[in-house]
DNA sequence: AATGAATGAGACTTCATTCAT
DNA sequence: CATGAATGAAGTCTCATTCAT
C-alpha cells in the first residue's frame, strides 16, 4: 500500500468522524440548552471518543460554532433557491420561502440545533448566529419591496411594517412548535398561516 | 416591646429579604439561561448571602418556581382585569390584552425572567411554567370565539386558526423583542401589530 | 407578682427546656451517628428553637458531652446499686450487673445515645467517652477478682483474662443488639449468656 | 507498538490507578467514620486528584461500596479456605476460623474498613455490609451443628445459643480492639479466648 | 487520528454557629 | 430565655479541558 494512498485513507476516516460527531453535535444541541448539553453527551451520542472530539473541534464553542455554520449554509440553500426562483409573484416566492424553510427545520435535527443554541449561546458566538438572522431580515424585506413594486403587496403600508409582522408570525410558529412538540407542527401552522398573511399582504 | 410586635418585625424582615432574592432572581434569569445563572449571581445581585438564598429556598429549582409563580400572579392580574373589563368588543379587549401584557413584560425584569426560564427550565419545572401558557391558549380562544359571537371577529374563519395566529404573532414579537433588546421594544411591536390583527380578525 | 418568684419561673421554664432539649438529643444520637446528626434534628424533635438549643448548650460537642454525663449518671446509679449490695456471692453479683445494664440500655434512650457516641465522637471527646469504659472495666476485674476470694469464681485461670471474656461477651451482645434491632433484644441475649458465663467462671 | 499492547497498558494505569484508590479509602475509612470521612482524605491519602476519583467511583457511596466489596472478597477467602478444610473436627475448624479472621483484620486497612463502615453506612448501603453478616451467621452456625454431629461439640445446649455467644464474644473482641487500639491486639484476644470457647463448646 | 485517564476550577448544597430582636 | 434569620466554611459532585499513549 501506498504511503500516500494511506494517509488519503486517514483522511477519509477523520471526515467521517467530523461529520458524525457534527450530527451527534445536532441532535443533542437540538434537545437541549447549550449550557445544558455535555460534551459527553456529545461524543456518546456519535459512539466517539470524548478525545476524538477535542481533536476535531477546539472546544466546546468550537462545536456550537461549526453547529450554526452547517445550519446557515442549509438555511442558505433553501433562501438562494426561493430567491433565484423566477416563477410567480415576491409574494408568492415570500411565502414559498417560509414554506421551505419550515419544512427544512422539521426535519433537521442539525438546523434545529442551530435555533436552539441562537437563544442560549455565550456571547462570545452570539454575533455568529445573529448572521444568519440579518440576513433573512434583508431577504424577507428585499420580498416585500419587490413585492410592492410588482404588485402582489399592498402598498398602503410601510413594507418594513409588513415584512416585521411576517417576522413575528414565523418566529412565533417556529418558538411555539419547537417547544411543543419538537418543530413537527412547524409545517402545518405555516401552511394554516398563509392564507392570512396573503390576505394581510396583498393589495 | 410587646411579643406580637417582636414576632411581626422579624417576620417583616424575613418577607423582605426573601423578596429581595426574588427580585435579584428576576433580573438574573431574565439576563440568562436557567443554567448558566449562578445562585452566587443572584445572591450578589440582591446583596445577600448564599446562605441566607438557601433558607429562604431550598435549591436552585425552588428559587425558579418561585419567580415563576410570582410572574403567573403578575400575568393573571392583567389578564383578569381585561377579562373583566366590560367595556368594548371582544376584538378591542383581546388587542387590549396584548398591549397591557407586552407593557407588563417591558417593565417588569420577573416577569421577563418567567418568560426566559420557560424555554431553559430542568424538565421537573417545565409543567410550572406551562400551567400559564395553557391559561393564555383559553383566554385568548375564548375573545376570540366571544367576538364571533358579539360580531366583532370575522365568522368565515375557524375560530381556532384565527387565535393560533395571534399567538403565534405575540409570541414572536416577545422573543424577537427579547432576544434583540431586553423587550424593550416589545410595546411598540404590539402597537405597530394591531391594526395589521385587527384587519385579519374583524369581518 | 414578686420578681423574685418571676426569676425562679424563668428558671424552673428554663430547666424544662434543657431537659427537654437533652431527651431529644438522646433519642437523635441513639438514631444516628455524631456527624449524620444535624442540631437542627434534635431541636426539631424537642420542638424548640435550634438558637435556644445554643443557649443552653455552647455548641455541638457539649451537646454530646453533656449527654454522655448523664448517661454516665444513669450508668453509674446500676453500677453502685449492685456494688453495694451485700447479698450473694461475686459472681452472681457481676452477672446481675451485666443483665441490670441490659436492662438499663434497652429502655433509655439516652444511654443508647452514649454507647452510640462512644464509637463516633470527636477526638476531642474521647476521653469523656472512655472514661466510663475504664470504670466498668475496673468494677468488673474487682468482682472477678472477689469472686476468686470468695470462692465463686475459679482461680484456675487468670482473673483479667476472665474479665476480658465477659466483657467481649457483654460488648458484642450490646453492638448486635444495637445493630439489629437498636437494642430490644439485649435483655435476652443477656439472660440467655449468663448460664453460659456461670459455666465459663465458675470453679 | 501494537495496538493491543496499548490498549492493555492503558488498562493497566486505570487498574493501577483504582486499586490506589481503593487502599486509600480502605486507610481512610478505617481510621474514621463514613461521615467524617472526606473523599479529599483520600484522594490525598493516594497522591491522586479528586477528579480522578470522580472518574472512577461515581460518588462516596461508591467508594464505600466497593470498599465493602473487597472486604468481603477477601473475607470469603479465609472462609473458604477453613471450610473446604478437611482435617480437624468441625470445633477446631470453627476456632481456626475465628483466628484467621482476626488475623487478617489485624492486617489489613480494607477489611477494617469494611467493619467500620458496617456501623456507620448511610441506609442505602447497609444491605450490601449486612450481607457479608447473615453469611457469617449461617457459617458458624452450621459449623456448631456439625459439631454436634461429629461429636466435638455439646448436644446439651442448643446449637443457636452456642452459636450466638461465640458470635458475641468475637464481636465483642473486634470492637474492644477496634477502639482501643486499631484492631492490633484482636488476634491475641481471638487466641486467649480460645480455651475458654473450647470450655464452653466441647462436650 | 484516536482513546482512556487525569485534572482543576467552579457549582450546588449543607450545617454549625452567630446575630438581632 | 427564646426565636427566626443570617452567615461562611467546607464538602460533594460535574465537566470542560488536557495528557500520555
Amino acid at each position: 500500500m501506498s504511503r500516500v494512498g494511506e494517509v488519503r485513507r486517514k483522511q477519509q476516516r477523520g471526515i467521517r468522524t467530523r461529520l458524525a460527531l457534527l450530527e451527534a453535535a445536532g441532535r443533542v444541541f437540538a434537545r437541549m440548552e447549550y449550557d445544558k448539553a455535555k460534551l459527553k453527551d456529545i461524543s456518546d451520542d456519535a459512539g466517539i471518543s470524548l478525545g476524538s472530539l477535542y481533536f476535531h473541534f477546539g472546544n466546546k464553542d468550537d462545536v456550537a460554532a461549526a453547529v450554526l455554520d452547517v445550519q446557515q449554509e442549509r438555511m442558505t440553500e433553501v433562501l438562494s433557491a426561493v430567491v433565484e426562483e423566477t416563477e410567480g409573484t415576491s409574494l408568492e416566492r415570500l411565502l414559498d420561502l417560509l414554506e421551505g424553510m419550515a419544512e427544512l427545520i422539521a426535519g433537521d435535527a442539525l438546523v434545529q440545533a442551530g435555533i436552539r443554541l441562537l437563544t442560549s449561546l455565550p456571547d462570545e458566538l452570539k454575533d455568529r448566529g445573529y448572521g444568519y438572522y440579518d440576513e433573512w431580515q434583508r431577504v424577507t424585506a428585499t420580498l416585500v419591496g419587490e413585492g410592492v413594486e410588482d404588485g402582489s403587496v399592498t402598498s398602503g403600508i410601510p413594507a418594513h411594517e409588513l415584512a416585521e409582522v411576517v417576522n413575528e408570525t414565523f418566529v412565533g410558529a417556529q418558538v411555539l412548535s419547537g417547544m411543543l412538540d419538537g418543530w413537527q407542527t412547524l409545517p402545518g401552522r405555516v401552511r394554516r398561516a398563509r392564507p392570512r398573511l396573503e390576505q394581510l399582504l396583498a393589495p
